[in-house]
DNA sequence: CCCAACTCTCACGTATACGGCAAGGTTGGG
DNA sequence: CCCAACCTTGCCGTATACGTGAGAGTTGGG
């Protein structure tokens, strides 16, 4: 199971843009968009200038459907959290810079207070979704205990 | 400390569209946004057609916000929501005007259904913000791992 | 009664997040 | 080489969620 990097047909498959569309869920015009916004870059182009998508990409634009999507953030929020990811992978190029043990440590550190901020800010909004939670299970178990009161034994 | 509510002031004040955005930290546009898109009523009008609302509108508001902001639901989605809350208090109402437990009960068991869809649709969604919460501490913590193995003891 | 501050209803303007089309260039199989 | 399918940039259109006046009326204290 090494992995000699020796396989170019692993890497070397690069997505047209409706294919990583097609893909990830979303549309051509979005990729696009994103693309605008400095979201993203595609990995390359191809000689007559089409966007070529390898599967960093992808899985970046996948993160970025997740966070649109699911948790509901605007592509500006988005766009500060991709910040936060650069900086990582700047890191990570600085990390291989470097041989020296405490300064290697310094950047992964510095990967980790980043891991956290996102950590941070993606579990506030948990927090306030639950807060809603618990707040509309209480009126629900306010209602059952009314029909409880009602006398019939079973609730519903 | 008895509640004889023999205190008109505590629910006679009503207050002008200005004075409830302030409240509830939006805007006198917003609020009337919302109530252009039919999700809120002003309690009552002035004389000279003045918006006056109670603390119900207050609550709502509060509500409707929430969703917006921390939960990231588009207006829609929200006027969705209180559609449900509004079945229910139209359940409320049907409730007071009958007598008959089996009846009244039936109307609770749909307000109960009513509240659990709407955890349901919250859920949902921390479900999936938990679900990157957990990606992300996994990098955080294969990260850490890195470090330790960096030699030096303690993390940070 | 007066007037400053507030509100009303249009109505147009704006930022976000795309959709959709035009006019033209690229790719790749036959 | 051909051509259907795909892509390019450019640009205008659209829905959402308001912002921002205009012009007129309302409120409430002095």
């Amino acid at each position: 199971m090494t992995e000699t990097s020796a396989r170019p047909a692993e890497t070397a498959r690069l997505l047209r843009i409706q294919e990583v569309a097609d893909e990830v869920g979303l549309t051509a015009r979005s990729v696009r968009y994103y693309e605008e916004l400095g979201l993203l870059k595609p990995a390359a182009r191809s000689e007559g200038d089409y966007r070529l998508y390898d599967e960093t990409d992808v899985e970046r634009l996948r993160f970025i459907k997740g966070l649109r999507d699911d948790a509901g953030f605007s592509l500006a929020e988005i766009a500060q959290l991709l910040e936060d990811e650069a900086a990582r992978e700047r890191g990570h190029a600085a990390y291989h810079a470097t041989t020296d043990p405490a300064e290697r440590k310094r950047i992964l550190c510095e990967r980790v207070v980043s891991y956290g901020r996102q950590i941070d800010t993606l579990k506030r909004k948990i927090d306030r979704l639950q807060a809603m939670v618990d707040e509309t299970e209480a009126r629900r178990t306010r209602t059952l205990a009314k029909i409880g009161e009602l006398g019939s034994d079973e609730p519903c």
